[in-house]
DNA sequence: TTATTACCTG
DNA sequence: CAGGTAATAA
C-alpha cells in the first residue's frame, strides 16, 4: 500500500472550494441551493435589491460600462448635471459609442424616452418646492380630496386654472411614465439576458419571474401591490421612499438611502473584480461571476465587522482607542500584557465565565483581545440586537482579511467568532440565505493568503443524501437557525473557551483523516480553542469516542461477514463501498449533515480495519482479551495528514454544499 | 506524576 | 457523548 500521505494526496485534486459557485450556471431543478426568496438565488440582481447597493454598485457599474445612458441620469449624477450642463441627446449618443460593445440592444430610444419623461418631471418639479411636496402628497389621494382641493381653488380662479393645467400635465406625465415603465421593464429583461446569461435565464424561469417583476417594481412607480413579495425589507423600504418622496423620483429609482443592516460599498465590488460585461458570457464568465459574488460577500462581512467593532468600542469606552486602530490587524504582541495572571486565570477556568475584572480590558495594548472576548459572553447579546446603526466609512476589506497568524492563533478566532455572531444575528434581519453566510465565511478563508484555496472540499457525495438528511436537525445542535451549520456557527461564537458543537463537528470530520491525533495536532487544528487540560482531554475524549464507535462498527460488520457461509457473500460483506450500509453508518456518524465528502482514504482504512477484524475473528484470535490491540496498532499507523483547511477556525464543511 | 488509551456505564 | 476507571507508557 502506498504511504498514507501519498494516497491521500491523490484523491481530492479535482475538488473545488467553491463548488457552489462553479455549479452556478447549471440549472438546479430542486432549487434548494437557491430557494426563491433568497438573495443569493439571484446574484445578478442582488445588487439591485439593495436600495443602496443597487444605486451605487450597479449604477457605477453601468456608468463605467456606459451601458445605459438613459438610465444614467437618475443615478448618482445629479439632474442638473445631466440636463443643465449636457445636452442629453448628445450625451446619449456619445456614450452609446463606448457603451454598446456590439451586442447590447439599442437603448438610445429608451434613453430618449426616459429623458422626455425626465424633463417633464423636472418641469413640474421646478414649480416650487412646497408645491411639489403637496403635489406628491396629493399624488395618491382619492378623488374626493381632489375635489376638496378644487373647491378651495374656486376661491382663486387663477390658481384653479393653473391647477387644471397641472392636472393635465400630470396625466400626460403619468401616461409617459407608464410608457417608460414598460420600456424599462423590457430594458430590465434585456439586461437580465445580457448579464444573467442564457443558462440563468432558463434556470430562473420559475423564480426568475418574480425576480424580474421585482426589479421592474424597483424601477417603477410603486402603485403596484407590494404584498406577497419575497423581499419585504427592500420592497417596503422602496415603497416608503415613494410615499414619502411625493414627486415620485425616488419611486422610479429608489436610490434613496435606507438604513439597512448591510450597506455595500458598491463600487468596490464591481470595480474590484475587474469584470467586463462581455466576460460574463464567456466560459470563464461563471467563475468571474463567482468572484464577484465572493468579493461582494467579503465586503459585506468586512463592513459588518467594522461596524460592530466600532459599536463595541463605543459601548466600551476603555476599548475605543484600540478599536480605532485600522481595523483588525491583530496586535501580535498583545500577549505581553501587564497582567498575565488574568490570562492564566481564564485558562484555568475554561468553563467559567470570566471574572469581572478580566472583562475590564484595562490596557489598550491588549485591546483587541479584550475587545472581542466578551463577544462570547452571553451578556453581550444586546450588542448586536439593534440592527447595527451607525455605518462606518467603508474600508478596504483587506483590513479584515486576517493575515492568519499561525504563531498566535488566539486572536483570529475571536475575530472569526465575531463574524459568526454578526452573521448569525444578521440572519434574523436580512433575507440572506444561510448559504450566503457560509460562503462569506469561506470567502474569508479563501482570501487568506496563508492558506490558499482548499483542495479538499469536494464534490457531492454520491451516496443518497436523503437518508442522511432524514435525521434532520443535529442532535446536539443548538438549532436556532434552520440550518445546522448556521446554528453551529452561532454556537461557536458563543464561547471562545471550551468546545462548541462546531468543534465537535470539525473533530468528527478530522476523524476522517486522523484517528489518533496528538494533542499538539489538536492544538494545531483547533486554533480557535483555548487549550487547557480540560479542553484538551475533552477533545481527546471525543476522538476516543469516535474510535470506539468506529471499532464497534467494524467488529460488528466483521462478525456479520464471518457469519456468511458463502465466500462470495463474505467478500461482499467485507467490501466497503460508498453504497454499503457500513459506509452509510460511518458517514452518518461522522458527517451527519452529509455536507462533506468522505475522503476515499478513510473508506479504504475502514475496509482495512474491517478485514482485520474479520481475520482476527475468523482465526479465533478474538478469544484473546486484548485481541483488538493489534488492530488498533495497524489503524493507528494509517493516519493521514489533516488538510490545511482544518487549521482555520470554524467548520470546514459548509463550503461547497448545503443540502 | 502525568498523559493517553480502552473499556464500561448512563 | 461524558464520566469513571484501570492499564500503560513516558
Amino acid at each position: 500500500m502506498d504511504s498514507p500521505s501519498d494516497r491521500f494526496h491523490q484523491q481530492p485534486s479535482q475538488m473545488c472550494p467553491f463548488e457552489l459557485y462553479r455549479s452556478l450556471p447549471d440549472s438546479n431543478p430542486s432549487g434548494h441551493r437557491f430557494p426563491p426568496g433568497s438573495l443569493s438565488s439571484h446574484p445578478l440582481f442582488s445588487p439591485l435589491m439593495h436600495p443602496n447597493s443597487m444605486s451605487q454598485k450597479w449604477g457605477s457599474f453601468r456608468q463605467r460600462q456606459g451601458l445605459f445612458p438613459g438610465l444614467l441620469v437618475d443615478d448618482d449624477v445629479s439632474e442638473e448635471d445631466v440636463f443643465g450642463k449636457r445636452e442629453f441627446g448628445a450625451t446619449s449618443s456619445s456614450q452609446r459609442g463606448s457603451g454598446e460593445r456590439g451586442q447590447a440592444p439599442e437603448p438610445s430610444d429608451w434613453g430618449q424616452d426616459f429623458a422626455r419623461v425626465k424633463r417633464l418631471r423636472m418641469d413640474s418639479a421646478a414649480r416650487s418646492e412646497d408645491e411639489s411636496i403637496r403635489e406628491g402628497k396629493r399624488g395618491r389621494k382619492s378623488r374626493s380630496s381632489f375635489r376638496m382641493d378644487e373647491k378651495k381653488g374656486m376661491e382663486q380662479g387663477n390658481r384653479r386654472e393653473s391647477r387644471e393645467g397641472r392636472k393635465r400635465q400630470r396625466q400626460e406625465l403619468k401616461l409617459q411614465l407608464e410608457e417608460t415603465r414598460g420600456k424599462l421593464l423590457e430594458l430590465q429583461r434585456k439586461v437580465w439576458r445580457v448579464y444573467g446569461g442564457q443558462a440563468d435565464d432558463e434556470k430562473d424561469q420559475e423564480n426568475g419571474g418574480i425576480n424580474l417583476d421585482e426589479v421592474a417594481d424597483m424601477f417603477s412607480d410603486s402603485d403596484d401591490p407590494l404584498v406577497g413579495n419575497g423581499f419585504s425589507p427592500q420592497r417596503c423600504s422602496s415603497k416608503k421612499n415613494n410615499e414619502t418622496n411625493g414627486n415620485g423620483n425616488a419611486g422610479i429609482f429608489p436610490e434613496t438611502s435606507v438604513d439597512l443592516d448591510l450597506e455595500l460599498n458598491g463600487s468596490q465590488v464591481w470595480l474590484g473584480c475587474s469584470l467586463i460585461r462581455g466576460e460574463w458570457e464567456s466560459a470563464e464568465g461563471g467563475q468571474k461571476f463567482a468572484q464577484a459574488l465572493k468579493q461582494e460577500l467579503a465586503n459585506v462581512v468586512a463592513q459588518v465587522i467594522d461596524r460592530v467593532v466600532r459599536l463595541y468600542a463605543e459601548s466600551d469606552p476603555e476599548a475605543v482607542s484600540s478599536a480605532q486602530e485600522p481595523s483588525m490587524t491583530m496586535d501580535l504582541n498583545s500577549d505581553r500584557r501587564p497582567r498575565p495572571q488574568a490570562v492564566e486565570q481564564v485558562e484555568a477556568l475554561p468553563l467559567v465565565t470570566k471574572s469581572p475584572q478580566d472583562k475590564r480590558a484595562p490596557v489598550a495594548q491588549s485591546g483587541h483581545k479584550d475587545l472581542l472576548l466578551p463577544q462570547a459572553n452571553p451578556s453581550l447579546a444586546p450588542l448586536a440586537q439593534p440592527p447595527l446603526p451607525a455605518l462606518l466609512p467603508p474600508r478596504g476589506k483587506e483590513h479584515f482579511l486576517p493575515s492568519y497568524p499561525p504563531d498566535n492563533p488566539v486572536h483570529l478566532p475571536l475575530l472569526h467568532y465575531t463574524m459568526q455572531n454578526l452573521f448569525a444575528r444578521s440572519l434574523s434581519s436580512l433575507p440572506l440565505h444561510k448559504d450566503c453566510l457560509s460562503e462569506s465565511f469561506m470567502d474569508f478563508r479563501s482570501h487568506n493568503s496563508a492558506f490558499p484555496p482548499l483542495p479538499l472540499l469536494g464534490q457531492l457525495d454520491p451516496s443518497p443524501s436523503d437518508r442522511a438528511r432524514e435525521v434532520g436537525m443535529r442532535a446536539g445542535g443548538a438549532g436556532m437557525v434552520d440550518g445546522a451549520d448556521a446554528a453551529l456557527y452561532l454556537a461557536a461564537g458563543s464561547s471562545q473557551e471550551g468546545l462548541s458543537p462546531c468543534h465537535l463537528k470539525k473533530a468528527k470530520l478530522m476523524f476522517f483523516y486522523t484517528r489518533y491525533p496528538s494533542s499538539s495536532t489538536l492544538k494545531t487544528y483547533f486554533p480557535d480553542v483555548k487549550f487547557n487540560r480540560c479542553v484538551t482531554s475533552q477533545l481527546i475524549k471525543w476522538f476516543s469516542n469516535f474510535r470506539e464507535f468506529f471499532y464497534i462498527q467494524m467488529e460488528r460488520f466483521a462478525r456479520q461477514a464471518a457469519r456468511e457461509v458463502l465466500t462470495s457473500a463474505r467478500e461482499r460483506a467485507l467490501r466497503l463501498g460508498r453504497d454499503t450500509e457500513l459506509y452509510r453508518i460511518l458517514n452518518m456518524h461522522y458527517n451527519k449533515s452529509n455536507d462533506y465528502q468522505v475522503p476515499e482514504r478513510f473508506v479504504e482504512i475502514s475496509e482495512v480495519a474491517l478485514r482485520e477484524f474479520f481475520t482476527a475473528i475468523q482465526s479465533g484470535r478474538d478469544a484473546d482479551p486484548c485481541w483488538k490491540k493489534s488492530i488498533y496498532k495497524i489503524i493507528c499507523k494509517l493516519d493521514s495528514p489533516v488538510p490545511d483547511s482544518f487549521r482555520l477556525p470554524g467548520c470546514p464543511t459548509d463550503t461547497y454544499r448545503m443540502g
